[in-house]
DNA sequence: GCGACAG
DNA sequence: ATCTTGTCGC
């Protein structure tokens, strides 16, 4: 893939990087069919980082493939740069990937994000794949509290921009706290919020970031679930 | 200066 | 993210 930039900058020039590929954002879906979907989930052990990505057929959610890298930390957590302390882990687990999916979840912000560039959309740009963000909480722009069933949600809003949307606050189960989902690239609102809905089997996280969760932790994938098994 | 602040 | 068991409520 193409180098967008480097890895371990000072965070004022981190800063400097994320708006400038901001721009380089497609916010639109263009119709591809989906076939499977990823999930990505790091996991932070010490002074290093373990990604694991898992793949599920579309729309059954059967999880298929995954793929596990471990990198060396370089750099710190500072909220608005979380992509800069788990990208480079994220490049590793995908390059192991047999096979690429048609979307990815990332456990995170898309452009909810001061800058519009959250690790979904960040990583979207590296990875050149519809990418979408459900993060667990709020880093960016102001809503209103959705409705306690499955399915209700509000707009987010941009807070230096209130007409602007730039993301959802979804119900992805009853009286369960809402997820904060935002599209990263190849991607808009109304499209992250259908497949995010439809990646949601009974948990308030969607199933792949469930599994990767789990793979990155040291779990197998179940036998019933054929790393072979032919897709199409 | 005082809060807010993905994972 | 991580420290940490059982428990209350939807």
């Amino acid at each position: 893939m193409e180098p967008l930039h480097d890895w371990n900058p000072k965070p004022e020039e981190a800063i400097r990087i994320q708006d400038e590929l901001r721009r380089q954002l497609r916010l639109r879906w263009d119709g591809r069919e989906v076939h499977t979907i990823g999930g990505v989930d790091v996991g932070l052990n010490d002074d290093r980082a373990r990604c694991a990505i898992v793949l599920l057929r579309y729309p059954d959610l059967v999880p298929f493939e995954a793929a596990v890298a471990e990198v060396e930390l370089t750099f710190p957590y500072i909220p608005g740069l979380l992509s800069f302390r788990e990208g480079p882990a994220v490049l590793a687990a995908w390059e192991k990937l047999p096979r690429k999916p048609d979307l990815l979840f990332f456990d995170g912000q898309g452009i909810a994000h001061p800058r519009g560039m959250g690790i979904a959309a960040q990583m979207g740009l590296w990875l050149q794949v519809p990418t979408i963000g459900v993060a667990k909480s709020r880093l960016y722009g102001i809503h209103t509290t959705p409705g306690p069933r499955r399915g209700d949600r509000t707009k987010l809003l941009d807070e230096r921009e209130p007409g602007r949307v730039i993301g959802a606050v979804l119900r992805t189960r009853d009286h369960v706290r809402p997820v904060y989902v935002s599209p990263g690239h190849l991607m808009d609102v109304a499209h992250a919020v259908k497949f995010t809905l439809a990646a949601c089997a009974g948990y308030r996280l969607p199933e792949p970031t469930r599994w990767a969760h789990k793979v990155a932790g040291g779990a197998e994938l179940p036998p019933e679930s054929p790393r072979q098994e032919r897709l199409l």
